[in-house]
DNA sequence: TAAGCCAGTACCCAAAAAGAAACTATGGGA
DNA sequence: TCCCATAGTTTCTTTTTGGGTACTGGCTTA
């Protein structure tokens, strides 16, 4: 279990091993909705505006490979398959949550600040 | 200033504005290495391995343009350009920290357990 | 006189990632 | 009999990314 589609090649620095787990478009916000609660495929087709279905199911293939995943089955006719999080893909939370913060506080700033520039000349 | 060649179409959620800041393949590596200290074209190219001219000047100008970076030109002749981080570059350090501490702590959960998986049965 | 240094640009081609659309399986309901 | 639903897979096309090579400018060193 963990980061198994991720190549073996110099794991170098902690940051880095992060970035190889989630990194790309679409696995911070599959996270996000999987925070929220246990959803099924099409419920994060809906949630993911743009995503395509080989995306989603290419991104969930990994992060569930990484550990980070649950898929779980039920022999249905619609099929139903549920996605929910690991105890590992849970304890990845404090990076959403500096995700959400930073994103929030630069939404703020936008809004409070009258557009001054700091830098004083470059380029 | 400020995530400019970001595009303007929904804004939606903060997590989404800050992945589409540092969003990408390099852009988390390159503030890796200006929070160490400010550092030069070819200090970055060196560091970050793998990397291309071509990508890390895209780069750089894309942080540039967003505020996260700051670009300082001395005329000088061996031309010498410096990268160092603005204070909107800076605030992204807990979201570094996160990364840095998931990373790691996934380092050693992988030599500490056993290997034991958690699923019952999926798939 | 020529080559080296730094921080890039410019151009072109190859590879990889992403996307769009159609197709599949199964069973239930109209 | 046909259509619907879910959760994908397959195929094809487009976009993004990566890489190679060459070029610049002006001072310094050989």
């Amino acid at each position: 279990m963990g980061l198994a589609h991720v190549n073996p090649e110099r794991p170098t620095c902690p940051v880095e091993t992060t970035l190889r787990a989630i990194g790309g478009r679409w696995k911070v916000l599959i996270l996000r909705e999987l925070f929220q609660e246990v959803k099924r495929f099409n419920q994060l087709h809906r949630a993911l505006d743009g995503i395509t279905q080989k995306m989603l199911t290419q991104q969930l293939r990994e992060m569930e490979a990484d550990g980070l995943v649950l898929r779980t089955v039920y022999p249905q006719v619609p099929p139903k398959v549920e996605y929910s999080l690991t105890e590992l893909g849970r304890s990845l939370k404090p990076i959403l949550d500096a995700m959400h913060d930073w994103g929030e506080q630069f939404f703020e700033r936008r809004h409070s600040l009258p557009t001054r520039s700091t830098s004083a000349e470059s380029r």
